[in-house]
DNA sequence: CGATGTTTACATGGTA
DNA sequence: TACCATGTAAACATCG
């Protein structure tokens, strides 16, 4: 079996819209955003047909950040100089698909939607940014939970999502959908999903995914005791993608408890969490990819939204 | 100068 | 069929 790799086998249009690819991306990480460079790797890294016409594609996916309002910018520390903000998604638009539907949502995400509008009006972006501030700190707390249960010394302790910022889950989080997707090699950790037998039946439907070899440039240690149904949203739980139907997905053992003794040593520091630590993406991944000297997805003080 | 971000315009396809 | 979400192109501004 040929290693997946540029023009194999699938370079099909992933059935994700830019919003979603965007939210993938960006649900990845354990702080729960990213720069633009970084979600661009993400997509080119998970989804080959994205390693081809980048021009355009980045182009629809920028206009996608800047016109949505589920996606809200996140200004740098001064001490984290880099190109670029950080993009999260807005607190509220977790129900954007609740349609289950990943390619097209049953209504946009506007902010500051007419009064008494439909519950997927979102909050004041004030409201977000306090949400995210508290995200952040939660991170600190996860990101030192997984680099305690060292499961993966390869990686970076950021990456682990083994401890969930918090308890809204996106529908569209990487957990939720590239999870179900990936095709696991034997060698790496096989999701742990008892009853989701993932990756024979999904393979060979849905082959524009890879898994081995690029998986692990960020996310994946989410195969790790994420509790499935935590994170269905509502009455979210499927992607409405032509997957296999599947027995209901039994949930994954609970999280091991946070470790009491929490250092306090990273709450402040940033660096120490980074998801995107040159590190992170060496070896295969993508060697070529700007690699523009990560950010290190910092945590800002504070945030401030457009 | 290139990457990033914003905005406008138009085309396409899905849905009510 | 109108409306809306999305995709694409393009012009332009800003920033490191």
């Amino acid at each position: 079996m040929p290693r997946p790799g540029r023009n194999t086998y699938s370079d099909q249009k992933p059935p994700y819209s830019y919003i979603s690819l965007t939210a993938m991306a960006i649900q990845s990480c354990p702080e729960k955003m990213l720069p633009l460079s970084e979600i661009y790797k993400f997509i080119m890294d998970r989804f080959p047909y994205y390693r081809e016409n980048t021009q355009r594609w980045q182009n629809s996916l920028r206009h996608n950040l800047s016109f949505n309002d589920c996606f809200i910018k996140i200004p740098r520390r001064p001490d984290q100089p880099g190109k670029g903000s950080f993009w999260a998604l807005h607190p509220n638009c977790g129900d954007m698909f609740e349609n289950g539907s990943f390619l097209r949502r049953r209504k946009r995400f506007k902010v500051g939607g007419a009064p008494g509008a439909d519950p997927l009006v979102a909050s004041k972006p004030q409201d977000a940014a306090h949400y995210l501030q508290q995200q952040q700190a939660k991170l600190r707390l996860s990101a030192l939970h997984a680099a305690a249960a060292a499961h993966l010394p390869q990686m970076p302790a950021g990456y682990n999502l083994s401890a969930p910022a918090s308890s809204f889950k996106h529908p569209f989080a990487i957990e939720n959908i590239i999870a179900r997707e990936y095709k696991m090699p034997g060698g790496l950790p096989a999701f742990p999903a008892p009853g989701y037998p993932l990756h024979n039946q999904l393979a060979p439907t849905w082959p524009h995914v890879y898994g081995a070899g690029v998986m692990d440039t960020c996310d994946y240690p989410a195969a790790y005791g994420v509790p499935f149904k935590s994170l269905c949203h509502g009455a979210q739980t499927m992607p409405a993608i032509p997957v296999p139907i599947k027995p209901t997905p039994t949930p994954v053992p609970a999280l091991p408890a946070l470790p009491a003794h929490i250092p306090a040593f990273l709450a402040n520091s940033p660096q120490s969490v980074s998801p995107t630590s040159p590190q992170a993406a060496a070896g295969h991944g993508s060697p070529a990819a700007p690699a523009d000297a990560p950010p290190s997805a910092g945590l800002p003080s504070a945030v401030t939204v457009h």
